[in-house]
Parts: C-alpha cells; sequence; structure tokens
DNA sequence: AGCCCCATGATATATTGTAACCTCAATTTT
DNA sequence: AAAATTGAGGTTACAATATATCATGGGGCT
C-alpha cells in the first residue's frame, strides 16, 4: 500500500488550497463557496449536508437553505475539493484538493468517524475489473463499514 | 479473477433458495416476506423500498406501506437474500443467497442496471487494508459508477 | 442604458428512512 | 382453559435527504 505522505493541508493553508483548485478549473472562489468550505472542513466527521447547512447559517448569522449547500458541495464533488460518502450520505473535506485519487473510505459504524485512505494498487484492480466487464469511465466507490480501533478497545 | 459459474438461481429455484436460507437461519417465511422477495426479484434493476413496496401493493391488491417493506428488506439483507446498493439507495435480489461473499457492483450511470461480479483478491485486499487501519468486522462497499457496454454503444 | 451570465435566494415538493404504538395470531406458561 | 409472551405486520406520523423551479441581484459587456 502506498502510504500517503505527501503535503496534508490543514486550516489557511487548505483552505487557499481549495481555493486554487477551484480556480484553476475556472470557477469562482465566492463567500458562499468559501464559508461552506469552511464549514465542512470544521468537522472531524462526515457532515450531511443539512449539518453543513446549518453550520454556514451559524457562520453567516442568517439562515441559508440546504439547497444552496448541495449545489456547492456538488460543485466541490466535481472539483476534487471534497468527497461524498455514500454509504453515509454524507460530505467531507479533501485534505489533498490538488492530487487526484480514487480513495477508500473506513467508516466507524459507532462513533462515525471515517478515515481515507488510499491505496492505488487496490483501486486499480477495482477499475480494472469494471473495465473487464464492460463499464467504462468508472468512478470507484470503496467503502468499509466496520468498527475503528477507539471504539473496538471498549 | 474468480468466476461466479456456480448455479444462478431464477424464478422458483431463487425463491426456494431465498426460503432455504431465511429458515435457515430460524426466520419465518410467510406471505408478505414472499411478497417483498418476489417483488424485488421482479426488477431487472436495483430498486427502491418505495418501488418494491408499490410492486407488493399491486400484487397484494392492497395497499402496503414503505415501513413494512423496509423491515423486510432490512432482514434480508441482514440475511444474505438482498443487497443493498449504497451508492442508489436500492437493493437487489441475491441470485445465489447461499454463499457468502463481498461483493462489487458495476452501476451504469445511464440506465441504471447494476452488474454484481465478486472477485475474492480484490475484496480481500480490501478488508486487509481495512484491518491494517485498525478496523475490525468490516463489511466492504464496494461500488463503481459508470456507464456500461450497451450505453456507451450510443 | 440595456443585456447577459452566473451565483444565490426562496419556495415547494419529492424521495428516502425511522419511530411509536397498535393489533392479531401463534405459542407457551400457569 | 385462561393468561402471558412473542413475533409479524399495520397505521400513522415524522425526520432526513435531495431536487426542481422560478425569482433576484450583481458584474461585466455593447
Amino acid at each position: 500500500m502506498t502510504r500517503h505522505d505527501h503535503q496534508l493541508h490543514q486550516g489557511d493553508s487548505l483552505t487557499a488550497a481549495a481555493r486554487e483548485r477551484l480556480t484553476l478549473q475556472g470557477e469562482q472562489w465566492t463567500g458562499m463557496r468559501a464559508a461552506v468550505f469552511e464549514a465542512l472542513a470544521s468537522f472531524e466527521k462526515p457532515a450531511s449536508a443539512y449539518d453543513v447547512a446549518e453550520q454556514v447559517s451559524k457562520s453567516q448569522g442568517r439562515r441559508v437553505a440546504a439547497n444552496s449547500v448541495y449545489r456547492i458541495l456538488d460543485l466541490f464533488v466535481g472539483a476534487n475539493l471534497a468527497r461524498r460518502v455514500e454509504s453515509a450520505n454524507a460530505y467531507v473535506a479533501n485534505q489533498h484538493p490538488g492530487c487526484l485519487h480514487d480513495c477508500i473510505f473506513l467508516i466507524c459504524d459507532n462513533c462515525g468517524q471515517a478515515v481515507h485512505i488510499d491505496d492505488d494498487n487496490l483501486t486499480k484492480g477495482v477499475r480494472e475489473a469494471a473495465k473487464g466487464a464492460g463499464f467504462s469511465a468508472p468512478r470507484p466507490v470503496i467503502e468499509v463499514r466496520g468498527t475503528c480501533g477507539d471504539c473496538d478497545d471498549k
């Protein structure tokens, strides 16, 4: 398994990387988008669009509709600034928006924590299996539901 | 990749296998459960619980609430009679309820078809990666969103 | 000014999923 | 036999997630 030892952004650095990435795609980095990204990044677990909407509402001091948040989250997922965790109907900020990876999420059924690992051999295998079955342009969704080490101990 | 060349049940044979499997687990094979299973198996694409509820309502000639269908689908998933397709919020009947497999779904974003493949090497790899990260009792969710061969041609 | 594009707002609605409580029938217990 | 227990399913209500549609307003452009 390949380790993920390149730069992990955090805080301002992460936001900066996200902004750079988004503008590189020809999209605007608006106040609203910044607020949604900040909100998403502020969670340490996958957050639902409604969770994010609530958080943004707080930070903005006004009611922000889920609707708007969805639009922006979709944009983020498309631009690799965020990932959708399918089995949790939730989103997480991508810690390294610059690099493209198929990713693997491990989600704890007990505490909700999600850890993100990359294993290019595995994801390559999945892509190839799909290709072998006649599927093209695949977007692998690899998630593992289980119990994390912390919750296991108790 | 291991091919799946063991018996694939269909129609009555599939229902019989499902009934056998469920009773083996100490659960009852009731009329309602049979109706839900038949309905689920009648779709050639992953079906939502509400799709199934509608189908069952038809076959029973009375209104069956989604609620009841959910209960039964959950039971089925637990007993390996059905699988949940996380990225589609939908369910499919398991064509070989007898054998336990981690499974891989390829879902066409265009036509909605889902094909099911098994590759024990891949799933083993995913399980091991999870274990390496301290996760236990993993339930892998491996799905690939893409475009199937048929839709690709057009 | 007038126009267009795009981000967002506002509102409504659709879809998916749970919770709480009830009934009924079968089985067990007394 | 009467009472208690249990499991399946019904009914209703509601919560959570997601999308559709139209309106508004700012910024650049002619």
